[in-house]
DNA sequence: CGCCTATACGAAATCGGCTTCGTGTCAATA
DNA sequence: TATTGACACGAAGCCGATTTCGTATAGGCG
């Protein structure tokens, strides 16, 4: 096994400094020539790497960004990541992933276990159950101690930071009044439990889409629906009991559930009921009928959420200036709805 | 802005010794007991962390581990990934991801980002270009250097290390089995470009079950498709040419492909073709019909792979001995298969 | 021949924490 | 009273690389 060589074992071959080694490997104008040439070609010989951690220590600098999620097998969030995780390589920062599990504490285990020195940052997007409890101790010690966050997606305005979003609002209103204009007269909404705040914005959307259009607004038609996977009882007996001709559904799962309930009841998909969802991920496009989706842009949103956090990170000024990025959502039309 | 606090700080402010205070911190018996207790109370207050970076030099361990996987937005590598995520912050380690897209010169810069120190040592699976390559001289590398590394999945016989596979070859053999044992006559099998290893080995087992089963093998019934989606010509012009009334998909996504051009072309699934695919993803799972799958049960692959790494990266003793643990790939019947 | 300066290199501090080895003080004991 | 030892703490080296500052040697010049 061949031993990771350091300055000083090339210094003790050669019988030289540890400086005069570490200056001829960065080719300072300082060293003579051919001990210069020398030294390099025994670095090369040997394969020479200067060790990170050491660079970090010394630098304060690991190039490292720590990125935290409440999940990774959501396609949106992979997305993301993958944004994340191309810009940073780009300019030579490597990512750590932590997930939290949508719980609070393991998010703010996560947070600990990365601030002290891991990383020069943070990239991430809150838990529900952080979202729940309102707490953002963790969040705010982190910016006091001058560690740049960039928040995406779940964001809360009881941080002071840089955030990345989409127009919820607004892409949930567009989405809506493309059903509408489609004929569509009875639309439901199916959404989450409602601590989560893009959730909340999307059903404003929804209702503001709703009164606009001068169609009422039928609290009925709104159905929340958990988290995790179960049997589909609940919307099955939500489309017996309610007449709806056209839904939107707050994720991807949601809507393709919707669509399997509705198929599996023998209704036609999409003259009997239009579907759209949020998130444009590969259930969306592969699902048949193809459904029409909010596509959120995962990518670019992650990578402005790096190029955001890379350039404070990289800044040495300390003007505390925070922007709010948002992104515009595009709806992509697919056979769930009639255009 | 509260600046990072050190040893040095609470020393100079309790005027004494850093190394007073480093001991003190670690309820040393050398220590007195009312200056422990001074000590330990300012740090509390300032809530004094030890620098990771600091430690990880002078133990020259990261506690952080290297995971290389070709694509991160495949459901098979995210389940992966959260298996070893999983485990790895159990024992305290962090997790850095790179995505090498499957490209050879990405997975090399990656790990060599990576093996300075910033590691200590590697999960990953092969990106497809390295297959082809057949070059693995940053792996062996990184191995002679002493980095612990394990292989998942893609892998190779020419590095020797720790492994983690399913048994594809016996898996798809089941496959097949089943689907010969639900009357099914002629089985067409849907891979990709031959180098992966992975879907050879399948394509082994589904050879192999149709011979065992006195069935004629026709290579027509073989469809390589490209790694990338693309308009269904190819397979829509398969389905014309050639009869058959079951397949086998290497992938998720071609099952997913297969069962939508099949749908297009009116043809009932499963009574006139029955389907099963690798991977038991959310497509399998919320397709409808829902698909039969092989559950690579990824999420155990990565706990797996984390421990192989862990239990190596902890045990000084330099035995060098290397075992290839294989997870029993099971298959998950669904409403594409009749049963 | 003596002085000055440029050249080429080395010593040492630093980053933050850990750890080994001293050492000064005080009390107990011979 | 002198010796021993326990106790409580400090000095310093180390991990690996960078960087500032200092200095020996050489040559050039008056």
């Amino acid at each position: 096994m061949k031993k990771k060589i350091t300055l000083k074992h090339i210094a003790k071959e050669l019988d030289v400094s540890i400086s005069t080694v570490s200056k001829a490997l960065k080719n300072s104008e300082e060293i003579g020539r051919d001990t210069k040439e020398k030294i390099q070609a025994i670095a090369k010989l040997y394969n020479y790497r200067p060790n990170n951690i050491a660079i970090s220590l010394k630098n304060k600098r690991t190039k490292n960004i720590g990125v935290i999620i409440p999940d990774i097998v959501h396609h949106f969030f992979t997305t993301v990541f993958r944004g994340i995780e191309k810009y940073a390589n780009e300019k030579g920062y490597n990512v750590i992933v932590c997930v939290s599990d949508e719980s609070f504490d393991k998010e703010v285990i996560n947070m600990e276990m990365l601030a002290n020195g891991s990383i020069d940052g943070f990239i991430m997007a809150l838990s529900a159950e952080t979202q729940m409890k309102n707490d953002f101790n963790h969040l705010k010690e982190v910016t006091e101690q001058g560690i740049p966050l960039v928040l995406f997606d779940r964001i809360t305005d009881d941080v002071i930071c840089d955030k990345v979003i989409i127009n919820d609002e607004e892409a949930a209103y567009n989405a809506v009044k493309k059903l509408i204009e489609s004929g569509k007269k009875r639309i439901a909404l199916f959404t989450t439990e409602n601590y989560l705040g893009v959730s909340s914005k999307r059903a404003d959307g929804y209702f503001r889409a709703l009164k606009d259009h001068k169609l009422e607004t039928d609290e009925n038609l709104v159905l929340e629906l958990p988290f995790q996977f179960e049997k589909e009882d609940k919307s099955e007996a939500f489309f017996e009991r309610y007449s709806f001709d056209a839904v939107l559904c707050v994720n991807e799962i949601f809507a393709i559930r919707a669509m399997r309930t509705a198929q599996r009841m023998g209704i036609k998909i999409p003259q009997e009921l239009a579907i759209i969802g949020f998130t444009d991920g590969i259930l969306s496009k592969l699902s048949s009928p193809s459904l029409t989706a909010v596509a959120q842009h995962g990518n670019r949103m992650g990578e402005i959420a790096a190029q955001m956090l890379i350039e404070k990170v990289e800044s040495d000024q300390e003007r505390e200036s925070f922007r709010t990025e948002i992104i515009e959502a595009t709806i992509i039309e697919r056979e769930s709805t009639i255009h």
